[in-house]
DNA sequence: CGCCTAATTGAGAAGTATCAACAGAAGTGG
DNA sequence: CCACTTCTGTTGATACTTCTCAATTAGGCG
């Protein structure tokens, strides 16, 4: 990943100033594999993702990981946002964020009415993307990678060739599988010619027959 | 279903402090097996629960059921309240609830302060909520079981013995495993001594070892 | 008591995890 | 440029867990 990130790139959503959020607009920048934040800390910021991919992820007793999502440009995330953090979330490529104290938002929250609303909103869709990973991990794992690769195809904006910004690790820690079993639900889906792959550049041969195993 | 539908009651005389929802004093009752609202219903109400139990769940393509929530008296559900509802709602045993119009609560969070934080820090728990399950989901067969029986005692708030209103099948599909799977889990626990049953009353004889479990 | 449904148990099939080996790409240093 | 190391990803063999299908038992209710 070149370093040369260019900075404050408006997303295409233009950002009203009004937003309850008001991300600070100086982008802070964290190398891959830097950590924004632990489990545990005391929560000061939202973050909205203007370059790069994020993990946010819970560690478990069994020396596991889950991770409960991934973020990318212009994604908002860092919704437990009052006590501490219940999850990490480190970067997975090199990144720049904006942040905006939370207790400022809560407050223009608080005060107007299109902002409340607005913050509302937003943690309405953190609740269904939740629910949605939860519906991925009572499918099968060929099932759960396809629907993992119709929501990447989604979320990064490349309908037919994808190029995974994380590890198969990641992706095996999302899905509650193994590496294995992940590696070798793409082999199935590539020799059932529904994508074409080196590695982590998946082409999506055919969506529409990955999304019936998704439904 | 939603024939006597109480409207925007009492304004500020209320025996309960202010709270953003202010559920109305008149109580609904439903029946078990009675539908409180189905998936893709225009959603008007939350709900508070007086009496009874409630679960929350998904229609799949397979036929199946993938339960989100089982609700119990105290708790408020109904967060899916702007646009369709994600969930449908079904009565497990006969059930009062007190309703408050969508649009009257987004009303208050908007116009004061403690009332739009209240509102806030209740989705949040429902993030929290959700986000628990997936845990569950990752976990194997007794362990899922373990949670779930730990979780049903705290919230039925019933120590030692439990009266579990929901079948084997609501459990099932609850945990995202079989009604035999589910049946065998406890079996198990039974044999290791950790829990006692009769079918649906069911005796922790050791808590802390069930807690390790889920760990 | 007899019926009906819920719950349990058993045997075999399917799916995933685990352990181990191997292949490929990327980086390091000579 | 090449040999070496290292990390990531793939593949194989086997064990374990859960599902499926079938049979049996237990509970609830007339």
């Amino acid at each position: 990943m070149p370093a040369s990130v260019p900075l404050l790139s408006t997303p295409d959503r233009v950002e009203k100033s009004a937003s309850v959020f008001n991300f600070d607009n100086k982008a802070t920048i964290y190398q891959a594999g830097e950590r924004l934040f632990a489990e545990g800390d005391s929560a000061f910021y939202f973050y909205k993702l203007v370059h790069g991919a994020v993990i946010c992820f819970k560690s478990l007793a069994n020396g596991r990981r889950s991770i409960d999502s991934f973020r990318f440009a212009g994604d908002v995330f860092g919704f437990d946002c009052d006590g501490e953090r219940e999850f990490s979330a480190v970067a997975v490529s090199n990144v720049s964020v904006r942040v905006a104290d939370c207790h400022a938002v809560f407050l223009r929250a608080a005060a107007d009415r299109a902002a409340g609303q607005e913050l509302l909103g937003a943690t309405k869709q953190e609740i269904q993307r939740v629910q949605r990973r939860s519906m991925l991990l009572a499918m099968k794992a060929y099932e759960r990678v396809a629907s993992f690769l119709l929501e990447m195809s989604e979320r990064l904006g490349q309908p037919d060739i994808l190029e995974l910004p994380m590890s198969r690790r990641d992706i095996a820690d999302y899905l509650g599988l193994t590496i294995e079993t992940v590696s070798r639900a793409f082999t199935q889906l590539d020799k059932a010619g529904l994508i074409g792959r080196p590695s982590r550049h998946v082409a999506l041969r055919n969506s529409p027959a990955l999304k019936l195993m998704t439904e």
